[in-house]
RNA sequence: GGGCAGAUACCCAAGUGGCCAAAGGGGGCUGACUGUAAAUCAGCUGGCAGCGCCUUCGGAGGUUCGAAUCCUUCUCUGCCCA
């Protein structure tokens, strides 16, 4: 049986490891790994979902993920790879953010018996005496050493508080804290960790003399150089109730012609022949793939139903027949537009423009389209004439839709 | 603790008494072209009861007919010295 690592660098999940060799072997036997994520939303987004996927070919493969959720180093903020200091967060907020955050990872991992666990770092960090910590970790770090990594360099040229200057003591000291209670010997994240983690993998060896293993994935950007994960409405969450399913299928289907086939391999389970089969074309027939990636994507993240209508919905706007039913929409009471209600307060209301402003721009300049009609003039108002089968599907630009149901 | 320099709209960054809702760039939005792609080109990009009004230039006071611009003070940040 090919042993996963070789899986996960085939696929490109893999920037950096920190003994190849070593790993490969112990990765021949079940291990525990550890992954850290930051409760400082109340949803994961697409941005953490590559990390996600290795931890479901981890886990699939046999090892046990134990997943960090950092309750105590929440509460100081990495300063790595940010060039400003962080918010820091109350601790109610923290609670609630990380079973939020379980609860949408166990679509991915199963937790059924052990084979997942969460852990929450505050359970050992909070309790940490701080001359304890400095004479049995602090000794460790060279003061030196870390100003001259490049994560604190820049961030020594824009100043850097002593709190946000601990914050990899605390992460290393996570990784020895798990090696020596869960027998954690691997410790994954994105690129911008790689510094990080390699503190933990140090101060493993230097105080209990162990082997421990450090494993990166890359900082991914589109082929145009924009960051993973945005989107104009903002960051791209896993939540289907902070982001519609729909919009969610539509960002996959949106992408660029050069990203579909690597996507297809860090975002889906497929295997490599059938990723390399679909994004054998070019052109307009690349759609195609892009409508696959779409749909498996959507389909781990909110479920096969979920992915469906949301198909449905793409279909029935951009192709001509399908369910429309998963299209975002907002009930109307009817007694609004007996009287006409004016589009660009229906605008603002279903969130299609952010101010009435912004709402008379678009209809301006001409991108504003009641049932498919653009609309002409911004004093339009909505009246019940409007009302097709129940609804009024509005529009702004060439793909942004949502339906107002009328009750 | 002392000295110096800063804090401008989503981000970077100009502006140093009226011509400033505030240059320029990035980002974003809309349109054209397309394939629900990219690239390119054009317009827009504080709010509202629109041809006018309101709020914004770190916070609070003050000077002035008038302040992002001057003064006082507070907070925060960087640099240098201790």
């Amino acid at each position: 049986m090919a042993n996963v690592l070789d899986l996960l660098q085939e696929r490109g999940y893999i920037e950096q490891v920190s003994d190849q060799e070593a790993l490969h072997a112990a990765l021949d036997q079940p291990l525990s790994f550890y992954i850290g994520y930051d409760p400082s939303a109340v949803s994961l987004h697409v941005g953490h979902l590559l990390t996600i996927m290795v931890v479901a070919n981890l886990q699939r493969a046999g090892h046990r993920p134990l997943i960090l959720v950092g309750g105590g180093t929440g509460m100081i903020g990495d300063p790595s790879g940010r060039t400003e200091m962080r918010k820091l967060l109350a601790v109610e907020a923290i609670q609630t953010n990380v079973r939020a955050i379980q609860q949408q990872l166990s679509r991915f991992i199963s937790f059924d018996e052990g084979k997942a666990i969460v852990v929450n770092n505050a359970d050992w960090l909070l309790k940490l005496g701080y001359i304890d910590f400095l004479r049995e970790i602090g000794q460790h770090f060279s003061v030196n050493r870390m100003i001259a990594m490049e994560a604190y360099r820049q961030r020594l040229e824009r100043g850097l508080s002593f709190i946000e200057f601990n914050y990899q003591l605390l992460q290393a000291y996570d990784f020895l804290h798990l090696y020596r209670t869960y027998d954690c010997r691997l410790q994954l994240g994105g690129n911008d960790q790689w510094g990080n983690i390699l503190a933990g993998v140090d101060l493993i060896r230097r105080v209990d003399g162990g082997e421990a293993f450090a494993m990166t994935t890359p900082l991914l950007t589109t082929s145009s150089g924009a960051k993973m994960g945005k989107s104009a409405e903002g960051a791209l969450w896993l939540n289907g109730d902070m982001l519609s399913p729909y919009d969610f299928y539509q960002y996959w289907v949106n992408v660029e012609d050069d990203d579909v086939e690597r996507f297809l391999r860090l975002y889906t389970f497929k295997p490599l022949e059938e990723v390399a089969e679909l994004t054998s074309v070019r052109g307009s027939a690349l759609n195609h793939a892009k409508q696959v990636l779409a749909y498996t994507v959507t389909s781990l993240v909110h479920g096969a139903e979920a992915a469906e209508q949301a198909q449905g919905a793409a279909r029935a706007l951009f192709g001509g027949s399908g369910e429309r039913a998963a299209i975002p929409s907002t009930p109307l009471a009817l007694d609004r537009l007996t009287d006409g209600l004016p589009l660009v307060d229906a605008l603002v209301e279903v969130g299609l423009s952010r101010s009435k402003s912004e709402a008379r721009r678009l209809v301006e300049q001409g991108g504003a389209y009641v049932n498919d009609q653009a609309v002409p003039s911004t004093d339009r108002l909505l009246g019940t004439d409007d009302i097709q089968e129940g609804e009024i599907l509005l529009r702004a630009g060439k793909k942004r839709f949502h339906r107002l149901t009328v009750a």
